[in-house]
RNA sequence: GCCGUUGUGGCGGAAUUGGCAGACGCGCUGGACUCAAAAUCCAGUGGUGGCAACACCGUGUGGGUUCGACUCCCACCGACGGCACCA
């Protein structure tokens, strides 16, 4: 009988459902495993084969220590708030919830066909009101503990439909749908405080076992600098600019100031005969992106303003400019240019025509900037001193005379938290006709999303919410006004706590039991695309670390191990789009060659962590190798063969101990595709072999299991144990069977293989080089030349060298 | 431009601590089975030369360290991903 895989699959998918196999409890007497996938937004295109590379990894971690006596919590569930199910609903006129739902099923049942061991009783769903009633219970304490706040945030603006647009929904400068050129507008926003904890964000990383690669991403996106802060007087004016510069030792040097357009200060010093110059300098740049004030932009522009500055330190008269590359947004969205060591200055410098005066030894500044550190010089007592020195001279010498003070800075900006969206939570807010502003009740929480039958821009730049009067308008018992805030929340806010809520999904009391908070934290796997590395990963961290401080959780941070899978490749090499033509469906793979197959494709295709190409000839030779363990074990009619007998000739002692201790390391290590491997030489080693020992047989199915459950499941039954597989303890190796009595030493001359031998293990240096020196082979390289050198390490090789 | 990742046979990849480069799979070649084919099983398979033993070359390129380098160091080139003119 052939392996039947949509026989067998079904099968045990139905055992697992019917006897709840994975359903996860709280024996606090086992030590815990948590291991959680980046949950899904469930798109109406439905699965991808990219999402089940991680899924399977961290199956296959859970069965893999289920096996190994721990209790083990393996959820999943869905991300499902998001921008293309309002742009959708738009489309077609549908309510979002519906299709959403619909997607949710979709994603279910493909998931489900996959054999992964989830405890389906912790699912959860980020619009399901019982859940993001505690998403906005987290920002009713943000808001009490005064990390939430409004202000006025420059967004992408379409002018002429009067909507919001999302940085993804701009190309080019235009509107995606419209085609209308956007602009860049401010407009009241909720913004939380992250900025609030950048220093813990920075420090608690060390302590994370996840990729260097993505904390020094998370380090650079926080991008803590120290510098300091200096404060110019503006001539003629009573005004101040303070400036932010990481090289106060460079105080000396500077010749101009810069000031962001969009800074304050602007209109409050700009001269008259200027003052045309840049109302039009600001209107240029307010049709541009960032991006293209930047990155798409090298020609550096800029105003001036007419006004001048004091240098405080030595009295000098800076003109103050406006221009482009300098950020609003950044330190005090004011700077003070040194041109002799700023590139970016420099070239300001150039352009314009203002000086560069050196005040650091080193280069030649009238071709280019010199940024490397040197001795100080056109700088008084400054004269002589090295970067570092010079630094903290300066800063003292600021802070004595009232002109400034060391700073720390982050690039890091608080995060924008509103969205003019339909499909979010709502953010529990009113705001009264008196001008103030209450949360909605904790006790009224979750404010629920009002169903709209027909989803329409409100026209006002507000959210479709903005249309439904019933649901928008308040009056409270002393008969004040008030208006529901239409602003929702960002698909983030879902995503930032969701690991914990699996934890305890079903409580109404509480986001979660603090004991069991206390026992499953923190997520000891979490797998998902390296797309997250910066926002989704900072934000569930920082919200994390609220929640410690509120002391809703224990630890400070949420996820201990972090593993970004790779991405799946078209066959082309080429990122798998519609467009291209190079799509795999999971379920036409899952149909014709079976989930176990997919699951052993996917992760014998190379490291998990990176990126590799789908191969049809791949997958099917994963097929194959499935159907020669089935025919390893069982005959044409379906009985278990007669060779697999409890008598054990020996022959496959070595490679069965070599198999279990190589698997089980390369599972504790996530090297799956080795593991694979060394099953597959194992397998070829057994079908050499006259008799398969029984137990040989069992440990083998064991250490398949976690890779293929179904066909693993189905064969452990025919070797006459009893099912499941699950729960059964991992097997062990006897260490005594991987040593021979002999091992092969190499003979080299002057580092290359010229010869071999077989010895006894527990051989000694002479006797190996005497063995050498005898090799007919060896002669020829050495006779009629002088032994310079030996080196020879016993059991492993010996090395002549000779000259 | 900057940051990050990455370069190994025809292809995906292995080599975990500096010690036989190419495990395993795909593909290809040959054999067995078959009337034949498919499937399956067995064997071979980095390149060049050689009947062979074996030799030379070979891990993006060029240098270096070392008895010995895919592995460590320096410089450069290509591919992929991300993006901040962050003062």
């Amino acid at each position: 009988m052939p392996y039947e895989h949509q026989k067998i699959e079904q099968k045990w998918q139905k055992y697992w459902d019917d006897n709840q196999t994975f359903a996860t409890n709280d024996d606090t007497s086992k030590p815990k495993y948590y291991a959680v996938d980046m949950f899904p937004y469930p798109s109406g295109q439905g699965l991808h084969v990219g999402h089940p590379e991680g899924y399977t990894a961290t199956d296959i971690m859970s069965r893999f220590k289920r096996s190994n006596g721990y209790n083990v919590l393996h959820p999943m569930g869905w991300d499902a708030f998001g921008l293309p199910a309002e742009q959708y609903a738009m489309k077609t006129g549908h309510n979002p919830a519906d299709f959403t739902n619909q997607n949710v099923d979709h994603f279910r049942e493909q998931i489900k066909s996959l054999g992964l061991s989830y405890d389906w009783n912790r699912e959860i769903n980020t619009t399901d009101p019982k859940y993001y009633k505690w998403t906005q219970w987290i920002f009713e304490k943000l808001y009490e503990k005064g990390l939430a706040y409004e202000s006025n945030m420059m967004v992408n603006w379409d002018p002429i439909d009067r909507v919001v647009l999302a940085n993804e929904e701009v190309i080019d400068g235009k509107s995606e749908r419209s085609g209308n050129k956007v602009e860049r507008k401010a407009l009241r926003q909720w913004v939380l405080k992250i900025t609030a904890y950048a220093d813990r964000l920075v420090d608690d990383l060390d302590d994370l076992d996840w990729p260097e690669a993505i904390k020094e991403q998370q380090r650079n996106w926080i991008g803590r600098s120290k510098g300091a802060a200096v404060v110019f007087n503006i001539a003629e004016s009573d005004e101040k600019v303070e400036v932010y510069t990481t090289r106060p030792d460079t105080l000396f040097g500077a010749s101009y100031m810069v000031l962001a357009p969009e800074h304050k200060l602007v209109d409050a010093i700009v001269t008259d005969e200027q003052k045309q110059a840049v109302l039009d300098y600001r209107t240029t740049i307010s049709s541009k992106s960032d991006l293209e004030r930047t990155d798409l932009n090298k020609d550096k522009t800029g105003v001036f303003t007419g006004a001048y500055g004091i240098n405080p330190i030595n009295g000098d008269k800076l003109p103050i400019w406006i221009a482009d590359y300098v950020l609003a947004s950044y330190g005090t969205g004011a700077i003070m240019a040194v041109p002799a060591h700023d590139d970016r200055d420099f070239e300001f410098a150039k352009k314009f025509g203002l000086s560069i005066k050196p005040v650091i030894s080193g280069g030649d500044v009238t071709e280019a900037p010199y940024t490397g550190d040197g001795l100080h010089i056109n700088s008084d007592f400054l004269n002589g001193l090295d970067k570092a020195t010079a630094i903290d001279k300066t800063i003292a010498w600021l802070e004595a005379n009232q002109s400034g003070h060391a700073q720390t800075n982050f690039r890091l900006r608080d995060w924008i938290f509103s969205r003019q969206r339909y499909w979010g939570e709502p953010i529990p807010v009113i705001h009264w006709e008196d001008g103030t502003t209450t949360l909605v009740p904790e006790n009224e929480l979750p404010l629920l999303l009002p169903h709209a039958t027909e989803l329409r821009p409100s026209g006002s730049g507000e959210s479709p919410l903005a249309n439904l009067t019933d649901w928008l308008e308040v009056t409270r018992e002393d008969g004040v006004k008030g208006r529901r805030e239409t602003n929702t929340m960002p698909q983030w806010a879902g995503s930032s706590w969701y690991f914990l809520r699996y934890i305890d999904p079903h409580n109404e009391e509480q986001l979660a039991d603090p004991d069991k908070l206390k026992y499953w934290m923190n997520v000891d796997l979490y797998v998902g695309g390296a797309e997250h590395a910066v926002l989704h990963l900072l934000y569930a961290r920082f919200w994390h670390k609220f929640l410690y401080d509120l002391g809703v959780v224990s630890t400070k941070e949420p996820f201990q191990k972090l593993v970004n899978q790779g991405m799946i490749l078209g066959a082309n090499h080429e990122k798998m789009s519609k467009s291209k033509g190079n799509v795999v469906n999971p379920d036409d793979i899952v149909a014709e060659f079976g989930a176990d197959t997919l699951r052993v494709y996917e992760m014998f295709m190379g490291p998990l962590t990176q990126s590799k190409p789908w191969s049809e000839e791949g997958i099917t030779g994963s097929r194959r190798w499935l159907d020669r363990v089935w025919r390893l074990l069982i005959d044409d009619e379906g009985k278990l063969r007669d060779h697999v007998t409890t008598y054990n000739p020996g022959n496959l002692d070595k490679i069965y101990n070599q198999t279990v201790k190589k698997v089980t390391e390369d599972l504790e290590n996530m090297r799956f595709n080795t593991a694979i491997s060394q099953m597959m030489v194992f397998v070829n080693e057994a079908y050499k072999s006259e008799a398969l020992p029984i137990d040989y047989m069992i440990g083998f199915i064991q250490l398949l299991a976690p890779f293929a459950p179904h066909i693993a499941e189905e064969l452990w039954v025919r070797l006459g144990q009893d099912a499941s597989i699950s729960y059964v303890t991992w097997p062990s190796y006897d260490a005594t069977q991987l040593v021979d009595d002999t091992v092969e030493i190499i003979f080299q001359v002057n580092g290359k293989v010229r010869g071999k031998a077989t010895v006894t293990r527990d051989v000694d240096k002479d006797s190996m080089i005497a063995l050498a020196k005898e090799d007919d082979n060896v002669q020829n390289f050495i006779t009629g030349k002088t032994v310079r050198k030996i080196i020879a390490v016993p059991g492993k090789f010996v090395n002549i060298v000779v000259g």
